[in-house]
DNA sequence: TCTATATCACCC
DNA sequence: AAACGGGTGATATAGA
């Protein structure tokens, strides 16, 4: 394929930039060093960042140039950090990696997997280890040595700059012989989208997501406290904890002491905890609703004191795109403030004259489900009104005049359905469960929808036997799956909906950012997005709009319909409903032990906000 | 004391 | 035979 690419081309730039990201590692990335070098002409350019200033980048950027990097939305950073250009054509070989590994990875020997910590799996190294390039120990532990200069920070010695710009060229080397083993089994114009996208990860990445640091820094202060407070103010009514969960002797002598012998136990014979289990007996046992409660709220405050907020107050992680075997983004949880139970996310805070959207689009895989297997009536049901309440309507569960309102709860009980049992394929006892209805309402209402949406179901089975036959899926937009006998048919089944939906986000994002949209971070079927508070009902029009757009490009056509939650205005916090009654009382215990200490050491008491706003 | 596994919680 | 798709991460426990 390099022939190909170099009839498509006149340079084919390998490049690599060396950068130091500041302590906490939150901050935007400070290039130290670039080099690059062109396939074609053999010509090297090494470029020192730290103590010169270029005012344009040194190599071209136009689409008779590739530009080939490992994991580029660290390269586009620091262009954006260098105010240089965006290169027209990405090429990221990472990412070509995680394709062409994705659902081999289990047919990897063993002893292959061992030699490469599970970090690594999709490092450098292991990418030329899977090509049959090798590369020394020596090296290996420079590596680290080059690393941790890099994380220094400045001021260097020239001989220091030089030796991390020398290092800074290995990798370009590697790249260079990377590029001929790897380009045969690339497709490029796949490719080219997923480095496109790779650009607007990086724009992402670099502008993060507001918070409030200040409210932060006093909750990280501290949370070893406001944990054990939580647990202390039940400890004598429930003797079940040991250090910050159950202990499983104490919890079998308080169940002995409430007369519990039956209670059940998980495969490994151990006495169940999980909120599913106390939720089946808080019915019938008192007790245990209250033991229940407390039991959630003591998990529920855990991961969180990892945030990662840079000096400027903004949350940054690294999305890691194409993470999942459906092409997901799979960042961190514990860094970003999306990972954590949701009364975590009232810490995001729009900065001072600024507002924020949160947008996503509704129903995003039943919608696809719908469109992907042409199914008149599940097309009609998604697009008329409300896709749970239409079934609810055929079925004649509802009647015709139900609406969101009047209905609640039996809308919620389809949706379930509709979710977890259709789309997850989830069997009648865990869709009972989860809505709340007896196991034979659960199997009506899954029977039901396999009467009324026949087109689907056939499409659905279509879809498991290709995976069964053909062994690899692939989207419309060129990611794949290698699918193995390990695989199972609800996870084939899924799989469709997830990557398309993985897709459209990615196409979203691209146009979004490429159209000027400041967009803080993707959530899988959502933008968050931030804009002056005099513009953001022009870009709350034009998110909508990337995002409808994107849904059509991946639907053929048809368009999903986009949600947008009212904004949050600074000084408001953002907030989401799931999560405020827990962020009151954890603000509470704070401002308590805030208090507390001021007894103790005369700190000046401070103020705490409360959860409503606007 | 360290590591691997099981269980559980959260997110979309 | 048949209890949920895709993830990350914290904690307890068992085993070396």
């Amino acid at each position: 394929m390099i022939d190909r690419l170099a009839s498509l081309y006149d340079r084919i730039w390998c490049v690599d930039f060396e950068y130091f990201t500041g302590a906490s590692g939150a901050d935007a990335p400070k290039p130290i060093c670039m080099v690059a070098t062109d396939i074609l002409s053999g010509e090297t350019v090494r470029e020192r960042l730290w103590d010169r200033h270029p005012k344009r980048c040194p190599i071209s950027l136009d689409d008779r140039s590739l530009y080939v990097s490992y994991y580029a939305a660290a390269e586009i950073t620091c262009h954006i950090a260098m105010e240089w250009e965006i290169p027209a054509r990405i090429l990221d070989l990472q990412v070509e990696f995680r394709v062409l590994a994705n659902g081999r990875d289990r047919t990897r020997s063993a002893a292959e997997k061992l030699a490469l910590k599970s970090g690594e799996r999709h490092s450098l190294l292991a990418c030329m280890f899977a090509f049959g390039l090798t590369s020394d120990a020596a090296a290996a532990s420079h590596k680290d040595e080059m690393r941790e200069l890099c994380m220094r920070g400045g001021p260097y010695s020239s001989h220091e700059l030089r030796s991390i710009v020398d290092y800074c060229e290995t990798d370009v080397t590697a790249l260079v012989n990377l590029l001929p083993k790897m380009s045969p089994h690339v497709e490029l114009a796949p490719a080219l989208f997923r480095g496109r996208y790779m650009a607007a990860v990086a724009a992402m990445e670099r502008r993060g997501i507001p918070v409030d640091a200040e409210l932060a820094e006093r909750f990280k202060a501290n949370w070893n406290d406001i944990t054990e407070r939580l647990v202390a103010r039940n400890r004598d009514k429930f003797d079940v904890i040991g250090d910050k969960d159950i202990d499983q002797r104490k919890f079998a002598t308080w169940l002995e002491s409430h007369g519990l012998g039956g209670w059940p136990r998980t495969p490994e014979g151990r006495l169940s905890t999980s909120s599913n289990t106390l939720s089946d007996w808080a019915k019938y046992v008192p007790p245990i609703m209250q033991l229940k409660e407390f039991l959630q709220t003591v998990r529920r405050t855990r991961l969180f004191d990892k945030l990662r907020i840079g000096s400027d107050g903004r949350n940054r992680f690294l999305l890691s795109p194409f993470g999942s075997k459906t092409g997901r983004n799979t960042p961190s949880n514990a860094l970003s403030v999306f990972g954590p139970a949701c009364w975590v996310r009232s810490l995001i805070q729009p900065p001072p004259g600024y507002a924020l959207l949160y947008c996503d689009w509704s129903g995003q895989e039943y919608g696809e489900a719908a469109y992907f297997s042409g199914d008149e009536r599940m097309i009609a049901d998604y697009a008329n009104d409300d896709p749970y309440l239409g079934f609810g309507k055929r079925i004649r569960l509802v009647p015709p005049y139900a609406t969101k309102k009047s209905h609640k709860k039996l809308r919620n009980q389809l949706k379930v359905a509709a979710g977890l049992g259709v789309l997850y394929g989830a069997q009648p006892p865990t869709v009972a469960r989860a809505g709340d209805m007896t196991e034979s309402t659960a199997a009506y209402v899954l029977r039901e929808h396999r009467y009324t949406y026949r087109k689907f179901w056939d499409w659905r089975q279509q879809v498991i036997d290709h995976a069964r036959l053909v062994g690899e899926f692939r989207t419309c937009l060129g990611w794949t799956w290698q699918v193995t006998g390990a695989d199972t048919t609800t996870s084939i089944s899924n799989w469709m909906m997830q990557a398309h939906g993985a897709e459209m986000l990615r196409v979203a994002c691209c146009l979004a950012i490429e159209r000027g949209v400041e967009v803080c971070t993707p959530v899988h079927d959502a933008l968050l997005v931030q804009a002056p508070i005099e513009e953001i009902e022009s870009v709350r029009l034009a998110t909508v709009q990337c995002m409808e757009e994107a849904s059509s490009l991946i639907l053929g056509g048809p368009r999903l319909k986009v949600g947008v939650d009212p904004p949050t205005v600074s000084p408001n916090r953002f907030s989401d409903e799931r999560g405020s009654a827990m962020w009151d009382q954890l603000t509470g215990i704070l401002s308590e032990l805030e208090a507390d200490s001021v007894r103790s050491f005369g700190r000046p008491e401070q103020v705490l906000p409360s959860t409503s706003f606007g």
